[in-house]
DNA sequence: AGCCGCATGTAACTTGTTACATGATTTC
DNA sequence: GAAATCATGTAACAAGTTACATGCGGCT
């Protein structure tokens, strides 16, 4: 149900079409909601139809024309009680921790793969949260933003991403360390 | 898709009912699978059609029978050759971030409080996971754990969970920071 | 010539959620 | 006497995934 908030809370930004907020899920929502553009597409379609949000076509010559999407006053009422209810617990769904945990002996070599690419995955991840950071700053130090920025909720999301992506690197790291302490040097290349 | 293989690899542990797994996925693969009790019943069924596990019912007198499931050898099976897959990014759906993403200044009281709240659980979570972890270690240290134990995925995915319920007892401290530097001492009950 | 980006959509299918139903036993 | 625990299940609905389809413009 919270789909529709999170669309919500991502048009808080600005106006936007399905495409740019695929994109906006992508990179940055997808710290603590996850959907892919047929959801979005299908959820701003009833998101319109109950008037939470305003949809209007942008004819383009050079590109496909597009819908763009800006919140309603009713949307941002919504926004408002979603803000009042209990939040549901975190949901969190992982293969390559299922994997872990259920890995034997013979799996080692595997494992150390998708460990390594999603290492690599993260530390892109984290260059990019930390980018972002120093943009939303602006030179300033966080207790300034802080206490002069109207809104201070993207930053303290963008804070727990970036807190999560090294917490994810570390472990990446250690599940390494403690597969070669198992294995040692099975891979070629070292001496 | 996983969720097959989120059941299996608890299954590695032992036998289990239904009933059972809802308590495993509740307080320890809840890390990194989410799945109601409904989910599970659901899938037990297909995977015991599929002969991915053995079911056996077991007649119980003070108690209501039960269907007791365990692993097959094509159960085994299926779990290496998910170990082998390449893993689909972590998904995440937290309602309490989307909350905190969106809040405006009129929405501060009513986040202090979730973030509290969730704050709680965390320290409860953490605390139970660190007994599991000691547990677990059963007075060794953590190298003679990792190099001695067959099986080392549980203890390295608990890890994580505990690095994860850390990181969130900081964010939220954090957070509370930053809404009682914005708004100092709203709520009574301090001098 | 072929791929990437823009931009949306339909349809079929699989997962996940919620509400309800049952009923004995043990604990407070 | 009420609530929690044990133990399963059905059914209806909502949400999420995957595959496919379209078509132009710009870049290499």
């Amino acid at each position: 149900m919270a789909l529709k908030d999170a669309i919500l809370a991502t048009l808080l930004h600005g106006e936007a079409s399905g495409y740019d907020l695929a994109k906006a899920f992508d990179v940055s929502t997808a710290n603590f909601w996850t959907a892919s553009p047929q959801q979005l597409y299908r959820e701003l379609d009833r998101l319109a139809d109950a008037g939470l949000v305003h949809a209007r076509v942008v004819n383009q010559e050079k590109r496909p024309n597009k819908r763009v999407f800006s919140l309603s006053d009713a949307g941002r009422a919504a926004l408002t009680e979603f803000i009042a209810t209990d939040p549901k617990p975190t949901a969190i769904r992982d293969d390559l921790l299922v994997q872990v945990e259920a890995m034997g002996p013979g799996d080692h070599e595997a494992v150390r793969g998708h460990i390594a690419a999603t290492l690599a995955t993260s530390a892109d991840k984290l260059a990019r949260y930390e980018r972002r950071r120093l943009r939303m700053l602006d030179g300033r130090d966080e207790a300034a933003y802080l206490a002069g920025e109207p809104r201070i909720g993207p930053y303290l999301t963008l804070a727990r991403g970036i807190a999560f992506e090294r917490g994810n690197i570390a472990w990446c790291h250690d599940v390494l360390a403690a597969l070669d302490a198992r294995d040692p040097a099975v891979t070629p290349g070292r001496a």
